[in-house]
RNA sequence: GGGCUCGUAGUCUAGUGGUUAUGAUACCGCCCUUACAAGGCGGUGGUCACCGGUUCAAAUCCGGUCGGGCCCA
């Protein structure tokens, strides 16, 4: 019997312990490169991460097999807000508890102790990455290179401060980007407020007193007569004017708006379109309007003031809608708009140049790289790469109190960080002391961008691109998006040829797992019952992009595949007695027919392997694995290997045809492959991993196939006839009628009278095949 | 609201113009057959979402409708 438990684990240690995967540079060989997508230490591995990681799993093992210098990465991100969360809930260690030198050194062995604990997850589902020597994020490496490309961003005047309106999370009291933001539905109320003549409707009331516009759709009738008219502002007394814009929705509300500086990104868009005045009273996350405002939040802050309305006879209704707002996708908190000192990197003006590097990438499927085209051109705001957090890489700057001048590190001094650092240094303008460093730190996708830089410089390589990127298509705007924006402004070349794209997975009802509809299965779990094998045969049965559920079946149809495996060479071992002959020409129309069928197959999956079509490749190897090897062939043989003459022939063809099934099937399931090459060479101390995968031989291709092909035909008929008998296949038959093609019949009769045990076959001529008993 | 994508037996899936629509799984029946009962063989089960068009011929191409999913406003 096999046991899937302690086979996987018998290889996962030889692996390790020989170094099989531990990359080593051969110059003999052609490269292939993958950018290694590094999954949070802050996270568990989920269900999600064991779909997609064996996807380039398959491709690095069968680019190796078929003789690349494979370089399969491995790195983890820990730098950034999720890694926060993670070590204030491990540690109890908050900012607010103790100093930023410690902080930032408890998020570091938080991480480094996750990782040790985490990569084990991944390497189960038999990744072949090198995971003796992985980056992270928040390396001094890492923070080195990052630190780096900031400052070539610097000089190349892509990387700005500025005071701008930004994106806030009131939560975690950061800037945000763009990327950082996903789209809500909440429940709010909607104030419909008496304007001193016109009456506008607004979901924040508490923004009124910095209200700088009144804005109504340009073919509304009903407020023509209103248009460049000033109104009071109620509560605050002070004027603003009914301006329009073709925006304006007129079936919202009462078709009125209130234009406030910010309550949203579109007061936002028509301020900057019109050039208004602001008035600011939204300031670090706290509305402050000097009035009836005293430093309070949005939720407060709105209270007070529809109270301050209500009493002066200002509300007019308040109606409960659902409403589209933005919200930071990290805590699910909206979005708000403030002005402050930020860093942006500059990319609005580049928006073609992304679109062109866009096309110059292959992606898989196709039809993932419209998201990347529509991201890139409905961008509206620089990159805002600043955080007010901690734990992430420092920006190597200071700022002159005196002169305000931006003083930079030199590049030789990183990585450093100008929080913890005790040089003296001076304005290089005006030579003052007096300076402060910047407290912020980058968004933790500054350096997740540079990835393909990280791994290959990691290696002293000299590229900057690679061969394939895996990623699912959730961070297409994000990881995908930043990695190409900073390969095109650093060396201006496309990081990799390929990004080839995964769906998301769903449970067996098609619902996306999450724990509060107790759904989730782990990997763990599907590992324990059917082992890492039938995962990955999972993980193959979807096209490029597409989402795929969990489905038990087939889970249990992998770890078929398995055992059948398994038993095949048994068997053959049982028949064969253990006799290896040498390589030989065959002669014999059943080994012939087969060794067609094979290099059929060799040819069809490597096309499929080369287009990333796993699953088509996975199919066509399962067909002929199971229903010519094994049901047809295997059968057939079992009495041709009795035969003196036809044995050694027999042998040799059914081995060399298992040893190809093996090879093909190496980089999907990796440990019942590598067990049983093994088992076929005991004294073999390699791995099949880097064993030659079949080529496809057109010297293998005879003619006698079709007759064999007819003749299984025949044979699936009589096996029909005895299953209406309802008599076992090995029941022998006295007589049988089988009329067909007589030539053919004849000269491989014995098959027939072999396999399905028949005494005397009465042969007829005739179009059709017909068997009757 | 815009874009992308999908809709084929109970479930999942193959199939981009041409025999009787592929296979898996589930279910039912038969067979311990000397590798494997987690096996073998057979069977039930489908107006290929709907409507219209192009064509000698449509699951497939085109248009529309309905429904699901994702991304972006």
């Amino acid at each position: 019997m096999l046991d899937i438990k302690s086979m996987e684990d018998k290889w996962k240690d030889y692996w390790l312990k020989n170094n099989i995967f531990k990359f080593k540079s051969d110059e003999n060989k052609k490269m292939f490169t993958i950018d290694t997508p590094p999954p949070t230490v802050s996270g568990k591995m989920h269900v999600g991460h064991a779909y997609s990681y064996p996807q380039q799993d398959f491709i690095a093992r069968y680019k190796r097999m078929k003789g690349y210098d494979v370089f399969y990465p491995w790195g983890f991100d820990d730098n950034g807000l999720p890694t926060e969360r993670f070590v204030e809930k491990e540690k109890n260690v908050t900012i607010e508890n103790t100093d930023l030198d410690t902080y930032i050194k408890t998020c570091k062995d938080v991480s480094r102790e996750s990782e040790k604990e985490l990569y084990k997850a991944w390497y189960d589902t038999g990744l072949s990455a090198d995971f003796t020597d992985y980056i992270d994020t928040s390396s001094d490496f890492s923070i080195k290179l990052s630190q780096e490309m900031f400052l070539d961003l610097v000089n190349k005047k892509r990387a700005y401060r500025s005071e701008a309106p930004y994106i806030t999370c009131p939560t975690c009291k950061t800037a945000i980007s763009q990327i950082d933001m996903k789209d809500a539905i909440v429940n709010t109320d909607l104030v419909y407020i008496n304007f001193n003549g016109i009456e506008i409707a607004t979901t924040r009331p508490e923004m009124l007193g910095a209200c700088v516009a009144l804005f109504v759709n340009p073919d509304d009738d009903r407020y023509k007569n209103l248009i460049n008219k000033t109104v009071k502002v109620p509560l605050y007394d002070y004027e603003v004017k009914i301006m329009t814009d073709a925006s304006v929705d007129k079936n919202f509300g009462t078709g009125a708006e209130m234009l406030c500086t910010f309550g949203d990104q579109n007061d936002l868009e028509l301020w900057r379109k019109y050039k208004l005045d602001s008035r600011i009273i939204l300031k670090n996350n706290r509305i402050n309007d000097n009035k009836f405002i005293i430093n309070l939040g949005a939720r407060d802050a709105r209270k007070k003031i529809i109270d301050e309305l209500k009493n002066n006879n200002y509300v007019i209704k308040i109606e409960k809608i659902k409403h589209n707002v933005n919200t930071h996708e990290r805590c699910g908190t909206p979005v708000e708009i403030g002005i402050s000192k930020q860093w942006y990197i500059k990319d609005l003006d580049i928006k073609d140049e992304l679109i062109n590097f866009g096309n110059k990438i292959e992606w898989i499927p196709d039809y993932m790289k419209t998201r990347y085209i529509n991201w890139v051109t409905g961008l509206r705001w620089d990159w805002c790469i600043s955080r007010q957090r901690y734990f992430g890489v420092p920006f190597p700057v200071w700022y002159c109190n005196k002169c305000d001048e931006i003083i930079f590190a030199d590049v030789d001094e990183l990585p450093m960080d100008p929080r913890l650092d005790k040089k003296h240094r001076a304005c290089n303008k005006c030579g003052s002391d007096n300076l402060s460093p910047e407290t912020d730190v980058m968004d933790t996708w500054a350096t997740s961008s540079l990835s393909p830089a990280l791994y290959l410089q990691h290696k002293n390589f000299d590229i900057k691109t690679m061969d394939a990127r895996f990623q699912g298509h959730d961070i297409i705007t994000s990881w995908a998006f930043t990695t190409i924006l900073r390969s095109y402004l650093h060396y201006n070349e496309i990081p990799w040829k390929k990004i080839a794209i995964s769906g998301n997975v769903y449970d067996p009802f098609g619902q996306k797992m999450s724990k509060s509809k107790g759904n989730i299965v782990e990997p763990k779990e599907i590992i324990g019952t059917y082992g890492a094998d039938a995962l990955r045969f999972w993980a193959s049965t979807t096209l490029p992009g597409e989402n795929i559920k969990l489905r038990e079946q087939d889970l249990i149809r992998g770890k078929k595949i398995v055992i059948k495996l398994y038993n095949s060479l048994n068997l053959l071992k049982i028949l064969s007695n253990n006799e290896k002959p040498e390589k030989m020409d065959v002669k014999f129309a059943i080994n012939k027919w087969l060794l067609t069928k094979m290099e059929k197959t060799i040819k069809d999956v490597t096309s499929y392997m080369d287009d990333y079509e796993i699953m088509k490749a996975r199919s066509t190897l399962d067909k002929f694995f199971w229903n010519t090897y094994c049901d047809n062939y295997l059968e057939i043989v079992k009495n041709e290997m009795q035969k003196p003459d036809r044995r050694k022939e027999t042998i040799y063809t059914s081995l060399n045809v298992m040893e190809n099934i093996l090879k093909m099937y190496a980089p999907l399931m990796p440990f019942i492959t590598e067990e049983l090459y093994h088992d076929i060479y005991p004294d073999f101390n390699g791995s099949i991993s880097f064993e030659k995968y079949p080529e496809y031989d057109s010297n293998l291709i005879f003619k006698e196939e079709s007759d064999i092909d007819y003749m299984i035909n025949i044979i699936d008929r009589i096996r029909n006839v005895k299953s209406n008998m309802k008599v076992s296949m090995a029941e022998p038959l006295k007589k049988l009628t089988v009329s067909g093609n007589s030539k053919t019949i004849d000269k491989y009769s014995y098959i027939l009278s072999d396999l399905m045990h028949i005494e005397n076959i009465d042969i007829r001529d005739s179009e059709e095949i017909m068997v009757k008993n």
